[in-house]
DNA sequence: GTGAAAGCGCTAACAC
DNA sequence: GTGTTAGCGCTTTCAC
């Protein structure tokens, strides 16, 4: 006998339980779903007014198990919390939406093995595509994705010696750009405040812009800047804290590039309150211009990185391979733009 | 003839391929990844090996299936992009993560209609639970919701009336508060400028703050302050503007209550820019300080809301819920806290 | 235009 | 301790 459902509880209503209630069978209401037009005009309304009588909701999961094909993205992040990569989220979640995809949501804390970890649970979801952040990843994790044949996405940084999709800037032409630019205005004595994310691997983001600010400095046959590392990067307070100990330490300083936004404006913030004057009596450079860089008095000069549009073609492109359109990998410099703001002279 | 997989492509690598090349039956497979101790130890290694092997990737659709248990948990947020709700996510994020849980998040831009589309959406997966942003959503939605049975947390708002887990603060309250100080402050001529989202119920959050914000000066024997609404209210310049120009407007104002962080900031910076001395000239009072309050100079006086505190929490009453530890619901208000900076005298 | 059968990968329930 | 059977909800394939 039949036993589908009543409406107060769809927990378990099924293609089965629709079709029942309707008369016919479940291959029947799926075409109703899926190829409403291959279904006679009467057939579906009849079916539709059972679909909704039964406030029936489709199983994914059972289409997932069916189709091999999940519907799901996933997208891993190093941080949620703060905003460096919030404008990049809502970039792939709006093309995703677009597209008919669901977004699960990854944030490594800046860990590889986190990454390892989370690629590993997240593909037991069969998603249909990954975007990750950045070129550096363990091997295991490298292993995993090929082994699973997802087509994949990396970005916020650029490669094009990449066999990979990958999206983004060059880090160290960024960090090359800032550093050039504070030579060029004619300080004599930069400090670099930096975090010390770097220390894993060379591949590492952070590393690469170091390494752009080091070659800046060569080509300017000037010798490496004195440099100091913070600790926690995304601790405004204390990066302000040791921005401003490392200038008071460093009489001779004229200036300071900070390798993130969340650092130059913990900067600014501290020595503007301790007194010393910005940019008369040092220059603050940052890299990154989320959504702080502007706000503090003077605001930050720093490189502005287009993560919305990061986001959106990371997202598009997975989207493309998805519907075969590309087949060969693509390498898309997003590119990056200097602001200066008050904070330099 | 066995056709499982070998290590180059485990794309469709199943229990059942695990099993042939360990010599067992699928259900000992199983059994090593669920209940390893009710497996011969001999027999654990040798699947151990071929689990190793194969690269074998659990597929949890399958899972989902047969179990009616998904893993997953969704959380449905008004903005992604804002770091308003950053720090929810990732107290979200954090307390799913250590008990087993993926996250899919959702983000409804502030519209009931969209969250009802993601409901549906969403559901299709299964989920073993839903947090939302708020407690109003359309009819439909709580239909949805109430008929898939799944157990749901509200955050962000308050209410002991509510039928559903609550997490959250008393905007009504919130927007009392901020007004009450400023009244207290010694202000006499108060402008008031907000969002224009409460258009659409009263249950809105910022609708309740505003309320809020009203009662105060009633309570105080004062008129309704005099308003105008910002379109968008993510805009932090065109926010800026719009409260600077009302000011200009209205000379007699010695004061302007900001019914968000960005709309505080982005009029602290604008009137700044004017020339406004703040807070000699014109005080500034905000609601929210989830990370630009304090950067502006002077900084914003606030109400701060404990935004990852919320997230946490609310994760934490799901997964309770989930283990059966709760069965009624729980109604817990995180509260927030008056935050004086220089903008106020 | 519609339906019946089979099977995606997994595990609960029951043998042995 | 291990294996067999059945079925979760869906869609592909083929039959009518």
């Amino acid at each position: 006998m039949a036993t589908y459902k009543n409406e107060l509880s769809n927990a378990g209503s099924s293609l089965t339980c629709v079709a029942e209630h309707a008369g016919v069978s479940a291959m029947t209401v799926s075409r109703v779903l899926n190829q409403p037009n291959k279904v006679a005009e009467a057939t579906r309304q009849k079916v539709e007014a059972s679909l909704d009588a039964l406030g029936y909701v489709p199983n994914l999961a059972a289409n997932t198990l069916r189709r091999e094909r999940s519907g799901v993205i996933v997208a891993m992040v190093p941080t949620v919390e703060n905003s460096i990569f919030s404008d990049t989220i809502q970039g792939i979640s709006d093309i995703l939406e677009a597209a008919g995809y669901q977004l699960l949501l990854g944030c490594t804390s800046y860990d590889l093995e986190k990454e390892e970890k989370l690629t590993r649970a997240f593909l037991g979801r069969r998603p249909d595509g990954i975007i990750l952040t950045g070129v550096s990843h363990t091997d295991t994790t490298r292993a995993l994705l090929k082994n699973a044949g997802v087509p994949i996405v990396e970005m916020w940084d650029f490669s094009d010696q990449c066999s990979e999709n990958c999206v983004g800037f060059d880090n160290y032409k960024a960090g090359y750009e800032i550093a050039r630019y504070m030579l060029e205005c004619g300080y004599e004595n930069i400090g670099l405040v930096a975090t010390t994310l770097e220390h894993e691997a060379h591949e590492f983001r952070a590393a690469k812009r170091s390494a752009g600010i080091y070659a800046a400095f060569r080509d300017a046959n000037r010798p490496a800047p004195l440099r100091r590392n913070v600790s926690d990067p995304l601790a405004i307070d204390e990066c302000g804290a040791t921005a401003a100990d490392f200038v008071a330490a460093n009489p001779e300083f004229d200036a300071i590039i900070c390798s993130s936004e969340v650092l130059g404006v913990g900067a600014i913030k501290e020595l503007h309150g301790r007194g010393w004057q910005i940019p008369e009596k040092i220059g603050v450079a940052g890299i990154g211009d989320a959504n702080i860089a502007g706000l503090v008095h003077p605001g930050l000069t720093t490189i502005k990185i287009p993560g919305k549009r990061i986001g959106e073609r990371s997202a598009e492109i997975l989207v493309e391979r998805l519907r075969g359109s590309h087949d060969l990998a693509i390498q898309e410099d997003i590119g990056f733009q200097l602001v200066v703001r008050g904070s330099t002279k």
